[in-house]
DNA sequence: ATTAGATTCTAACCTTGTTTAGAAAATAAA
DNA sequence: TTTATTTTCTAAACAAGGTTAGAATCTAAT
């Protein structure tokens, strides 16, 4: 009886693991519920015993991803102690956010790759959730300006958006044999962003 | 009889130029050729007469963005003279790469958008003139080392790679009416890249 | 007005895709 | 072994997409 429920469990989740990573390689128009069947070694219609619709299997890959980047990234902030500074809290969020997109690639280069090009029904069920975790990259960037650690001619929207699109962009590039560790990428990124690229006092 | 050559070049971009529209907002394979025949009011048949197939069709709006790129970054590159410091040179590559994005941004979101999501051959036609943009940028963080103008603990690939990031995703997030220019959008971002966000001295 | 050429439309072909209903098979319980 | 339940398959319905061939229409020149 535990087993059966097991059993459907198994198979329920590695349909949705299939279905990642296919969406998150040729897209969710670009992958077909036969190529998804495939990878699980079944027939299309099988797939309907376990999700109601190809878009119910694309929300809910969408739902996991997010979930998966933001409980991640709480998981490195949690980590932290009462007094630490705005460099590490942002090296934290860096290093989570990294942490959650290029360990579980499939499922956040699937909802990252496919932002915007996706029925209307199924984008507008996850923006909540997205706009959730938006929100706590809001907040650290307003905590820090009034905490006075950010220069005051730098653009706090424009920094988030910068940072999401670097590590965002890492989904498409990085390899995971050939990289170093992905916590010195993430430490390496936020380096980048705290510091930018010029020697001290340089302008040439 | 030069005014046949030239409707059929307008018409030729028209079809163009709704492809690419709805090639970035819907994707490749989310994109039919009849809703591209309907934005330039014409049958989805008709298109052959200006394209062999839907892939030449992507094709074309690739390398156009390819292009409208590079010779934009090309065109801010020499307006600096040959003294023009390495802050100079990355502030003007990011400048015309930002204008080239946000001001065609069919074209070019419809290339980064897809990217990935191609039919092979698609891609790989694409690759040359992406992989010869690519080492206009390597050559330019290269010079930067070897001029000591870089700190030498930055990842040059890295560095490259997130200031793609960073000026791609804009294509997802700008809005011609509300923000600012291109221009100072475009300062804005070179300047995180190249002095970071901290308050000089500052860790907290 | 006629003609030649350019451009678009119509109508179909063929493939592929999502979805459904019921049969079949596998699994666990009795 | 029989029975009930879960899981998968088969086969078809139905829609939609890319593509093509030939007819129809438009345009410009004679």
């Amino acid at each position: 009886m535990q087993s059966m429920q097991t059993k459907r469990e198994k198979t329920h989740r590695m349909v949705l693991d299939a279905a990642a990573k296919l969406f998150s390689e040729q897209g969710y128009h670009g992958t077909s519920l036969k190529s998804i069947a495939e990878a699980v070694n079944m027939q299309a219609g099988s797939l309907y015993y376990h999700f109601s619709s190809k878009d119910q299997l694309m929300q809910d890959v969408l739902n996991k991803s997010i979930y998966i980047i933001y409980s991640t990234v709480k998981t490195e902030m949690n980590k932290l102690d009462e007094a630490a500074s705005f460099s590490d809290k942002l090296k934290a969020a860096i290093r989570g956010h990294m942490i959650a997109i290029l360990t579980y690639a499939d499922y956040t280069s699937a909802s990252i790759r496919n932002y915007g090009q996706l029925p209307d029904a199924v984008h507008y069920a996850s923006q909540p959730a997205r706009d959730e975790y938006e929100q706590f990259w809001r907040e650290l960037f307003e905590q820090a300006e009034v905490a006075g650690a950010i220069r005051a001619d730098v653009d706090k929207h424009l920094l988030r958006l910068s940072i999401f699109g670097s590590m965002n962009w890492s989904s498409v590039w990085f390899n995971a044999q050939q990289n170093t560790s992905v916590e010195a990428l993430a430490a390496a990124q936020a380096d980048i962003f705290l510091h930018g690229c010029l020697k001290q006092g340089q302008n040439r």
